[in-house]
DNA sequence: TTGTATGCGTTATCAA
DNA sequence: TTGATAACGCATACAA
């Protein structure tokens, strides 16, 4: 194993000068730096951990928890886990995995331990009991999602209010006086907050500007193509000839399919926007105009937050909305009398 | 944040007492262990990490690295990370995740600065790049999943070839001469090394036999439920009465839907077993036959040979075959001439 | 059964 | 611009 001692050595300075040069929190001449960094880098040399977390005050790792339910779906998951450790990886920090039940457990123990810098919390519930776990522990906190009660924490998402407005504006600038949501799963809407904030958005939207508004859920607990093509053929019945989908990438290929058998057009004789989605709605069948909920966007952010709690202790919780942006593809079609 | 010396000061012991009570490294007597552990919770102690990982051999920490390919398969991988996790969390382990493409740096990374006490590996490619370093490193590290030169590798999982045998026994043993495999995609024929094994043993068991066998992909990169009922409806039209099922959930859905429509009844009229399946497939529609694939189960046995490796560091390298097990469900048809 | 004392490899403070 | 050195909090070898 090598130590700061033997780069100190081959680069003829000693330890402290080491490691303010790989460090840089003090300036050191052009010359010198320049003969660390090589000795650093011939000799292998990597900063051991321990000695690290001990004499420094950062341990450069995130804990991210994660309670990996039943209903969780599995690739919107990982996606923001690797963009949580790829955001993280960037600034110089590790992920922990704290997952399963003892989430609540872990989140204290790596705190007293001091093992984490900050901790990042992921798939956020509605009465989510990390929530006051953050509030009374001492590592920074971040959550990437919003609880119902969110005050005293710091927390990043997407505006989802703002993003069911954007779908109705768009829809009713069309001249759509009528449109359907096909929503998330049901259990979702117990389970999550964002979905109901998505929902509220659209809602209030819809009737700001007199859009009469249907509301389906698309399965009990996770995604049921038969009530995603029924639901389908009943708001064609009543009439509606708009779609806001905020759901996951199978229930978009239904209703895409659904409409094409009723010889229908996305963008020419129906409406289609995706709100939200958090995967590539490019690679559907039929372009559709998208709001995207872009993981890499959140993470950042939170990994940034938490940074910047580390950096100024005194930094008060806030709440960071990411404004949606309009993707447009065509989907949208002028409503017909 | 508490210290060792205020959990002494407290219980009226030395700072050594403590850390032997605590770890059990030393026998205490039951008296003053008692006073500690009481102090101790009551202080709401919690070593400090950086200084145990200083001061001990041990930092308590697992990497798991696992390059999330686009092609992996969430559900799966997502069971398998859990089952880490909780496998290590329960022998007092924290997962540390390496995720970005450049798990390679990771490792060695991970290694050179001591943050973890052995490596995990997630997720293994026939010529993974992991091997390499793995055999350069000075940390232990576990295979969960065979690379195609294990040589000097410790590695764990099923004994695929083992499982093709067993499938391809009931169904002969059955009477059934003709039988087709429902494969995985084909992508993962080249991307990973355990399908092939599968095949393997189920081509050679079906040589043995006397058994005629078709064997099929489900997909180029991801399931084709299009294809699947194409390939089933090519069997049933070769005359061919016996399934071996190894795929994703959906494909067995897909096929048990397709059998039916064709009046088909699992268990009296077609045979179908589901070979090392990772999911439930209690959860189908119609009870099958399972030779499971439990990530719990390669999950364990990677946590202890890592802590073997740990506690006896000249334990030799080995590949640990779980033998699979066999799971009726009344899926097996007798065949008729 | 318990206590004392050393060292782990850094970071950061104080000096120069 | 650089150097010497005192923590950091614990595990463990050595004593008692």
């Amino acid at each position: 194993m090598t130590t700061i001692h033997e780069v100190a050595d081959a680069a003829g300075v000693s330890i402290s000068t080491v490691s303010y040069a790989l460090s840089g929190k003090r300036p050191v001449s052009e010359n010198t730096r320049r003969r660390i960094e090589d000795a650093a880098r011939s000799l292998g040399y990597e900063p051991d951990a321990g000695a690290r977390m001990l004499a420094g005050r950062r341990t450069h790792i995130f804990a991210l928890t994660e309670p990996l339910r039943a209903d969780t779906h599995a690739p919107t998951h990982m996606a923001f886990v690797l963009a949580t450790a790829v955001a993280a990886r960037r600034r110089g920090y590790d992920i922990l995995l704290l997952t399963d039940e003892q989430t609540a457990d872990g989140m204290n123990r790596v705190a007293a331990s001091r093992l984490v810098d900050a901790i990042l919390v992921l798939d956020v519930a509605p009465d989510d009991e990390r929530a006051a776990i953050a509030r009374t522990v001492r590592t920074p906190t971040v959550f990437i999602g919003i609880p119902d009660d969110p005050d005293g924490l710091t927390c990043v998402d997407l505006d989802f209010e703002a993003a069911g407005h954007l779908a109705v504006d768009r829809i009713a600038d069309a001249g759509h006086r009528r449109a359907t949501l096909l929503g998330q799963t049901e259990v979702s809407y117990r389970r999550s907050n964002f979905p109901r904030r998505l929902l509220r958005g659209v809602q209030d939207r819809s009737d700001e500007r007199g859009v009469s508004l249907s509301w389906v859920t698309t399965g009990a607990v996770s995604t049921d193509p038969a009530a995603v093509r029924s639901a389908t053929e009943a708001a064609l019945a009543r009439g509606d000839r708009a779609f806001i989908v905020h759901a996951v990438g199978d229930v978009h290929e239904v209703l895409l399919r659904t409409l094409d058998a009723h010889g229908l057009r996305v963008g020419e004789d129906v409406s289609v926007v995706s709100a939200a989605a958090s995967f590539d709605t490019s690679a559907l069948a039929v372009p559709v105009d998208t709001i995207p909920l872009i993981p890499q966007q959140s993470c950042e952010v939170a990994v940034e937050l938490a940074e910047r709690h580390l950096d100024d202790p005194g930094t008060p919780p806030q709440i960071h909305l990411i404004p949606p942006e309009y993707h447009s593809a065509g989907s949208i079609a002028p409503a017909r009398e």
